[in-house]
DNA sequence: TTAAAAATGAGAATGATTATCAAATCTATT
DNA sequence: AATAGATTTGATAATCATTCTCATTTTTAA
């Protein structure tokens, strides 16, 4: 059972004011004038990622990950593209994902958990400019 | 300039044989009985990855990447899957995944770094025992 | 053969993340 | 509101893949 904690809902509040930005808990740290200890944040963020609330953003191994809060708005399932140059999120909804899920799902039998695939590459800027 | 050695070779070898697996360098350390120190295993796998000859696949931050060999005679990109039960990684190679990356590459204009793609969710064991 | 350039080896350093564990806090129940 | 059991916290140590360092060795082109 989880415990509400006065640094469990300052993060929880923290993430949902820098809900368009992803951040690193080096970042948060330094944002929230290290008020919470970093052992602490990385504790909290990893039960908000088990809950659902937020996601993790890795785009190279030996850099720290990011987290953002999970914009429930889009309701739809849908895949992340994540630009490996600017960071940019792109919420990807389209039927060929739907029918490669489904491809997956019957004839590979894995049901895949959309709400935790990130696509990394290079959006349209980045590609370009080369 | 790069100059031709012998440990360069053997490492370029070491791949050829192993062309179907991906490996840490710890594994690829350990199939070759230690010959290579480890500090030369990474530089000279950095440097063909900057050749282009092997592909680095990252399966999570937090545990060591793979490496295989790039090969040209087919399209051996794949996607991972990985099993958020068990932890089984399943090499995803089929053409409903390639026809994905072309549709998101043309019509949504990102190019996605299919080395990076890990699709989580559950295999076909763990679905089933729920 | 020689000198400059590059590679090597062994170990130290880095840096993000986890683990540890005693102390503090929280929650449901009396 | 007091209590007991469960959970969280904080400070610090541990982990582990990867990178760095630097003196020594090897390679290459002239």
């Amino acid at each position: 059972m989880k415990y509400k904690t006065k640094h469990r809902d300052e993060l929880l509040r923290f993430f949902q004011k820098h809900h368009d930005e992803h951040l690193t808990i080096q970042e948060i740290s330094k944002k929230l004038n290290k008020k919470i200890p970093q052992a602490t944040i990385y504790r909290l963020i990893s039960s908000f990622e088990e809950e659902g609330l937020i996601r993790k953003y890795t785009i190279s191994p030996n850099e720290a990950s990011c987290y953002q809060l999970i914009d429930n708005s889009h309701c739809h399932e849908h895949f992340h593209l994540i630009c490996e140059k600017c960071g940019k999120v792109i919420h990807l909804e389209c039927n060929e994902v739907d029918s490669l899920l489904n491809h997956i799902n019957d004839e590979h039998d894995f049901k895949i958990d959309v709400s935790k695939v990130n696509l990394y590459g290079l959006c349209e800027d980045c590609k370009n400019e080369k």
